[in-house]
DNA sequence: GCTTGACCCTCACGCAACGTCAGGCCGTAA
DNA sequence: TTACGGCCTGACGTTGCGTGAGGGTCAAGC
């Protein structure tokens, strides 16, 4: 019983294009040809075909399903397993962009701007933060979730910063330390007061210009901030040091460079670790932390005292530095208990 | 600031083709060229690539991204709906499949054949089997899990039954009628008890000789079995009947035509769906039953009563039938109180 | 014998989103 | 001047077929 192409398609359920494709790539030929040079397939044709199909409805690559029926490559269990991981993966990546789109679709119904650029900003933060966050790491951070309040509170932040910058206003004036009082413990919440996630923040803010410009938030609005963050803090200080002490601080007090931030976020992933204090690597850290913290607290034991003293009294001052309890309790030992740091 | 294209793709994570191919398909073109041709990048295209980006992020084509960002085509909330439920029917297909794979999988881990060949060959059982049925369905056809047991059991009915047909077994041997009522018991309950499942069977192994050839189930086989099945129940009733009724009731006794399985389907849809014996449907269903019944049965409404009174009396007879009691009721309204069907 | 319509044949381009040469020009540093 | 890295355009390859174009084959009806 031999069938012409048109008869056997109709059979499988394939069109004649796909027979013929099958037989161009070699995947099959039928056994036979007509005087006029039609395709004949026999019944073993048919059953390779069969075959064929039964190992296509599992996703398989023409090319994959013609190894594996010339016993030429890897056997079943092989091609099974890969063929399973592959499509597991596949999954998992579907179901994520599935999630996203949900979500972002969410935003477009709640918020009320339809305007095609702004939302295109929108997710191109969000892409932006996709691409220096893990999944785990970005349902920790609270703005890019779809708290639209959230969001309008650090517009609004924002927007007072330009305003007193425009102003002329100094970072030593009480309402610039206000808002960087304001901004800081804002950043500390929502960071889920992880250093780590404050270093990568600012480490992508710093690598981005795109979000710097479409967030508002320029290097001048930062130095800003950080800036009057530090006076909030070196106000703090100033009624337990001595007039020479203060002015030796003021004058050393870091900047808004990356170092304790960087430090602190390494710190913590150690203790995360559940590393020791005694550990070398910890102690090394605890020994940059001493050295950063007597860079401005100077050498004078009797000063640290003071600052320790500054920091038990006024709570504001371990306010939004990412520090705990835990932490200094866990540098203290790594540092030994003769001296007294931060 | 512009950047050449090398520049550019470093920055983006891109190839210099993949610009390329966004140039060339009017995606995103260089708003200027150097005096040598060198394609430069402004900032504005640079925020266009980024848009592009984020967006090819969800898996959009660039032919949609291309006419989004040209404002021609559906806006943005059509766009997501559209992307959120291609991604829905992407992982619910991917996800079948993995589920076919796994189970594939543990056959032959579980399985002692390694054979190729015999592997393909049930897969192909398989393909066929969703070919026919739902995956609802699927699950209560009990043949087609992972029970080894049922399968062996089905193998060694089908070997017996090829047996007696080469040992010239007839029909009305008690062996056969054993047999007979096994098979059909298995059957009806593999098939879940519903005539729908079983008609649909009937109908796959009429159109699928592949079928036929692989589980060994010919029509020669079948229609042994069938033809035993039918002595079998012939013999029950003979001593309720006169000889004249017997003898009638003999010749004209349905052989296996589909036209019982099929009314029996058909029937049974009806009272799932909660349709009324009442219904005009449902009354021409009952009258096509009556007709069949005393195809058979003749004419003599005396012959019904004692046709009653045998199915009554020997429960096997409505065994392996995909008859229960609610159908007969059924159909006893549908056809009116003044004539007793089967 | 001729036409007609249904099939069949072999090219060959198109699709999506680029990867990957090939052959040649540009820019700069040694 | 030469060498090397970067840029250009053009063109083919990938996957699994869809969709013609242009032209034979076969059985039926006139």
């Amino acid at each position: 019983m031999l069938l012409k192409i048109g008869e056997l398609a109709k059979r499988t359920g394939l069109t004649v294009r796909t027979l013929h494709h099958y037989d161009s790539i070699g995947l099959l030929k039928p056994s036979a040809r007509s005087d006029a040079g039609y395709r004949l397939y026999d019944r073993t044709d048919i059953a390779r075909l069969h075959q064929i199909q039964a190992l296509r409805r599992l996703a398989m690559s023409l090319s994959a399903i013609g190894a594996l029926m010339a016993g030429t490559g890897p056997g079943l269990p092989t091609i099974i397993d890969q063929q399973l991981r592959l499509l597991g993966e596949q999954i998992e990546r579907t179901e994520r962009l599935r999630d996203r789109l949900g979500q972002l679709r969410q935003q477009l119904t709640d918020g009320q701007e339809p305007e095609l650029a702004d939302w295109l900003t929108t997710l191109e933060l969000m892409t932006m933060y996709d691409r220096y966050f893990s999944t785990e790491e970005l349902q920790r951070l609270a703005f890019v979730g779809t708290d639209t309040d959230r969001k309008s509170a650090w517009a609004a932040n924002v927007t007072v910063a330009r305003a007193m910058i425009d102003r002329g206003v100094s970072p030593s004036d009480a309402e610039a330390q206000i808002l960087a009082a304001r901004w800081m413990g804002m950043l500390e919440e929502d960071t889920d007061a992880d250093p780590r996630l404050f270093h990568k923040l600012n480490h992508m803010f710093g690598e981005e210009p795109g979000i710097r410009e479409q967030t508002g938030i320029s290097a001048e609005v930062t130095a800003f901030i950080h800036s009057a963050f530090a006076e909030s803090r070196l106000a703090l200080y100033e009624k337990y040091l001595s007039p020479d002490e203060y002015a030796f601080m003021r004058t050393n007090f870091p900047g808004h460079s990356s170092d304790w931030p960087e430090l602190i976020a390494s710190v913590r992933q150690h203790m995360d670790h559940g590393v020791s204090p005694e550990d070398p690597e910890v102690r090394a850290l605890a020994e940059r932390w001493f050295t950063m913290f007597r860079r401005y607290a100077g050498d004078d034991p009797a000063t640290w005292m003071k600052i320790r003293l500054a920091h038990e009294k006024e709570p504001g001052l371990l306010k939004a530095a990412w520090i705990d309890e835990a932490m200094i309790t866990f540098i203290g030992k790594a540092i030994g208990r003769d001296r007294t740091p931060s």
